[in-house]
DNA sequence: CAGCATCCATGACGATACTG
DNA sequence: CAGTATCGTCATGGATGCTG
């Protein structure tokens, strides 16, 4: 099918990173960032990964999603065959999601990024405080010392 | 500081999930996403970790991007502590991007993620594939073969 | 070369109202 | 309960032009 490779970091570990636009668009990493860097896919992963849960449970889960949101990125991570859907025909209705073998894979990937985050977020933010103070405030105001 | 914990994964691990809305916009998983999950940083982290590297030569490099996105973003970056910036006063003035520790720690970590996009977002692809053709394409149009 | 400032389009997201 | 539909807002990001 192919003839070249575009493989994202295989490419900077092998060739060096000199063979021209591998970036251009069609990496795997950009098309997985464009799937699950949105507000919410990972957190929705995170709590199906530890149980299967109905839709109302994981509104009040995650608490800050709208339902309008919740329910779009369901059915995108369903369409993704990331997670499960089943609808059991009771009165009302029952549906209830779960994760996929591709889902959790994908998440215990994305489990040392989470790792991180937890201890290393706060370097982070320090990291920040610092810029802002040796910057100033934006481009108006100094610091006076002078 | 604080009287509780907010470990996104700890929680899942160890507590179960029934504690309320952890997820409620502080937890470490949302802010590193906030950070990373736009559409350039990861890819930038990635070059950045191969080599150091100037601002136009990153532009070559990724080419879709726009001198403001890239500037926007290794100023982010930059600011989180991830990437070094580096100026030389030569003439016109030289600029060089690496990275710093935290950053290679955060980029080891996000390998896992990036390798996962790249032997599976095949899958994620046809997964996607296979749902719209038993849904057919939106709600309108149906496949008609009875 | 390495940017910043500005304008503008898109779409992500939230709020609200309604349905089976 | 489990959604869909619609609207408005705001941030993201691209295009363009200018600067030191």
């Amino acid at each position: 099918m192919q003839d070249g490779t575009f493989s994202t970091s295989g490419y900077l570990h092998e060739t060096g990173a000199s063979r021209g636009n591998v970036y251009a668009g069609n990496c795997p990493t950009r098309q997985l960032l464009d799937r699950i860097g949105d507000k919410w896919s990972v957190l929705i992963l995170l709590l199906l990964g530890a149980e299967d849960m109905r839709f109302n449970r994981l509104k009040r889960q995650i608490d800050g999603i709208s339902q309008k949101m919740l329910s779009q990125t369901l059915r995108s991570l369903e369409r993704d065959g990331l997670v499960t859907r089943a609808v059991e025909s009771t009165m009302p209705v029952t549906v209830t999601y779960g994760i996929t073998p591709l889902g959790r894979e994908l998440l215990a990937a994305l489990r040392f990024m989470i790792d991180w985050a937890e201890t290393r977020i706060e370097d982070v933010a320090a990291a920040q405080v610092d810029y802002e103070r040796r910057n100033g405030c934006a481009n108006g105001c100094q610091v006076r010392d002078g």
